[in-house]
DNA sequence: ACATTAAGTGATT
DNA sequence: AATCACTTAATGT
């Protein structure tokens, strides 16, 4: 069930101990909104235990959800803006109960340049969201809506650590900026392909889609 | 038993 | 794929 990582898996001694020194431990409970559109960012979360869901603000006020930040993850967007001390284009909110390192910004300089494995960290982090938007804007440009649909199960299914997601067909229409009619319509032909099942509130993914 | 909310479906654009 | 209009099913009071 749970997804904690193990930071001396990652980095050297030396660098842990620069983190357990600089780095600020918090805790957050699920719903806690971490940073809203126009926050000025010092500092850059690692993300421990918990998930993170990051959003992105439409002209019409509607939320386009972009990525989730999983544990041993930090915010790509954070690290980006936060070096320029500019304002939050998303907003962040905890998924669930979430265990995180604030890690502040004027350190981020000095540890890319004195340790590597820091260095391919953020890298690796920027990196890997980079591909995951091109992926999500090629799905949202040929409407392919279904892959989408199915990306964003996997996801939630990672993130949860489980198969049973719990969420209404509603706020999975909200997140992905579409109508319900639309993810109740998927869903069924998924349902169909016995590649889940459907419940109230609630959907159980079999194997694999 | 009744009201409310979630989900399923056909028709239309 | 979106919207409408309507039905059916599940859940709360």
């Amino acid at each position: 069930m749970e997804n904690a990582i193990q930071l001396n898996e990652i980095f050297e001694p030396e660098l842990l101990a620069e983190i357990e020194k600089k780095g600020q431990y918090t805790s957050v409970k699920e719903g806690t909104v971490i940073m809203d559109f126009g926050d000025i960012v010092r500092v850059m979360p690692l993300i421990l235990k918990g998930s993170v869901k990051v959003s992105r603000m439409e002209e019409d006020g509607k939320e386009l959800l972009l990525y989730y930040i999983n544990a041993g993850e930090t915010c790509a967007m954070s690290f980006t803006c936060c070096m320029q001390q500019q304002p939050s284009e998303i907003k962040a909110v905890a998924e669930e109960d979430v265990d995180m390192l604030l890690i502040p910004v004027n350190v981020m300089d000095e540890w890319i340049s004195r340790f590597s494995t820091w260095k391919s960290f953020v890298m690796n982090t920027i990196r890997a969201r980079f591909a995951e938007l091109l992926k999500t804007i090629d799905q949202v440009a040929f409407q392919k809506l279904d892959e989408r649909l199915i990306n964003y199960l996997h996801q939630k299914e990672k993130a949860t650590g489980s198969s049973l997601i719990n969420l209404s067909h509603q706020q999975i229409a909200d997140e992905l900026a579409t109508s319900r009619v639309v993810i109740s319509r998927l869903l069924k032909k998924l349902e169909n392909d016995k590649k889940l099942l459907l419940y109230r509130n609630q959907i159980k993914l079999l194997k694999e889609l």
